[in-house]
DNA sequence: AGATTTACGTCAGGTTTGTTGACTTATATG
DNA sequence: CATATAAGTCAACAAACCTGACGTAAATCT
């Protein structure tokens, strides 16, 4: 058999490696909100719902504008699922506390309970795959996702118990 | 200060360090596909076609069938993508050698232009962040994400360098 | 006080991506 | 020959996005 020369057999690994590390990315997402999805689908909701309900959830008295930041979607997107979930009782609104066009967005018992079953699975599924690999593979798993993130978003998770609430 | 209770002091972190496992994979994903999604729109199209590319671009020879279990959609949504890269010229079939139902998918050399320019973006993305990262991080990102996904796709990741097609 | 900016909402019209269900065609296989 | 499989297609529909323009209330600047 002929040697492979050295630069091409490098280039070969180097893809397959990078390709790998994408369909990681594709496949885990791929699986980690199908079953939220089927829950939401029950409720006439969609993926759209539980990415507000969670933030929400997560960052209690956020504003419309701080959501929408996060989301990446505009104002018309998450109106649509927003006013819906604040009409259905998830999710309510008051004036800031200094400004008072502002809303600020909490949670009401319903919308607890809605955040609650749905990211229970996807706790589980965390837990499940952190208890698996490891204490020193979870290490490697946050600073691999850090770097996929673009830079202005790291900021979220310095700190282990400090949820960075966004500006 | 009241000394935290032990337990309810490990269930708050506990519960911290899901909710941030969760959260790296929404960010990661957000960032992963804006600039894909952007080259897309350009030529009319959108992320269900990037996912077309990319796999007949990876597994050469692929049948629709193996395609739907992959992207976990209906005939019907694949069909009208499929059909657009087909008759754009980016996606070519031929009757499977054996069998001569099958349709055999493979890029055409417009297509892997296509792929390359869409795809080299998330391998930019994730070489950098592999190399900011580590090596022994990444094998705890790899850990970690399969971990996450569900059990039937793992296969596909055995072995650095053989990419498993599927069945 | 008036002008400007900000936070948020809304109206109108559009696309993509996904769904279900029923039917067709071609080929393989028991 | 009967049945099963791979794939495509038709019709109708819903979810979740988008753009762009406009409106309202409140804060802030000059």
């Amino acid at each position: 058999m002929a040697d492979l020369k050295p630069g091409v057999q490098h280039l070969y690994l180097r893809d397959e490696e990078l390709r790998q590390g994408i369909e990681l990315l594709f496949y885990a997402y791929r699986d980690f909100t199908a079953e939220p999805d089927a829950i939401l689908a029950k409720l006439s909701m969609g993926r759209a719902h539980h990415r507000v309900i969670y933030f929400v959830g997560r960052y209690p008295g956020i504003r419309v504008g701080e959501l929408l930041a996060i989301l990446r979607v505009t104002k018309q997107s998450l109106s649509r699922v927003l006013s819906q979930l604040i009409r259905e009782g998830y999710v309510t609104h008051r004036p800031g506390p200094t400004d008072r066009r502002e809303r600020r967005l909490e949670l009401t018992p319903a919308g607890q309970e809605l955040e609650r079953k749905l990211t229970e699975n996807q706790r589980a599924r965390v837990a499940a795959a952190y208890r698996a690999a490891g204490a020193a593979a979870v290490e490697g798993y946050k600073r691999v996702m850090l770097g996929l993130i673009n830079e202005a978003d790291r900021a979220r998770f310095v700190g282990a118990t400090a949820p960075a609430r966004p500006r």
